[in-house]
DNA sequence: GTTGCGGGTGAACAATCTGACCAGTCATGC
DNA sequence: GCATGACTGGTCAGATTGTTCACCCGCAAC
């Protein structure tokens, strides 16, 4: 299941430049192009890749806010919510967590004042008792996974 | 700057299925060839379409465990904690935030256990004064992008 | 009216890549 | 020793890519 140097090496490549193909990455790292191939194959169907889709800037879209909102849930109302929450296009994940906050999401907004639109459509549901909204100023470090994937590559020599 | 109809249907269109080319997709949305690559082009350069790395799942790679953690930085030493945590492989994403934290950071472990060790790592640092930190349960909303893509895509119409 | 421009179409081209094979080699574990 | 799995280096036909044509259309500006 877990992943060694030579998948470790060819996700970083196809994470750093994903525009090369099959043959090119063999080249790049030195084995066969069949075994890319093979490998390719099998982070596939492992499940440690999930895909290639497009990554898509919502700020380039024209919603340039982001936001995190934890969310308070009444007792037993938490389906509800969950369902309710995925009808909002602006909702673009959300979390069960554990904590003072029952639910995490993250939302974005055309702008500031839009966002108050949003966090209306959102809490104007019947199973939230409150919700608390922290507005991201900066993003320092964007999601990423190569720092991950170079790490579990090196677990994986060691042990 | 916005996305048109045909913007929005190839991006839902490749986020569904990444794998087809542009000969497929311009076969499948009905327009030529042409068209579709420079559509893509444009959605390239635009930015709205940053790439299309590998999704690599981090519960695959034996980090099941998900956390979301505020942090309260002392006063003048965001940077150092910028980059501080820059440095952690399993913090995946750092935000900086009005409301009560100053920062918020995803992070994965390999299991609650290591967890305690992840967040040790990231608070063992002279800048931050506390952290609170929630556990992801469920996702019962993966990271998405196609609602808002599809909303965005209608609005431009309309607009 | 007509001119220019941006965008889409359909077609062509060579170059490249893909998916699928194969036989052979090598290290591992039983 | 021998089966197994993984990698190599090679071939094959078929499909796709990037690129460049000429042409058409709607639209705005002159």
């Amino acid at each position: 299941m877990a992943i060694d140097h030579l998948d470790g090496r060819l996700i970083v490549l196809l994470a750093r430049e994903p525009r090369i193909g099959v043959l090119e990455a063999s080249r790049r790292l030195g084995v066969a192009r069949g075994t890319v191939q093979a490998r390719l194959d099998r982070l596939q169907s492992n499940g440690v890749i999930r895909g290639f889709g497009p990554d898509v800037d919502p700020a380039a879209l024209g919603y340039p806010v982001t936001a995190f909102a934890t969310l308070e849930i009444k007792q037993g109302q938490g389906a509800d919510v969950r369902a309710h929450l995925a009808t909002v296009p602006e909702v673009l994940e959300l979390h069960t967590t554990t904590g003072h906050g029952d639910m995490l999401c993250r939302l974005v907004a055309r702008s500031n004042a839009d966002l108050q639109r949003v966090i209306d459509r959102v809490v104007g549901f019947d199973g939230i008792v409150r919700a608390s909204t922290a507005i991201v100023m900066e993003n320092p470090v964007p999601l990423r996974i190569i720092p991950l994937v170079e790490q579990a590559a090196e677990d994986s020599v060691r042990g």
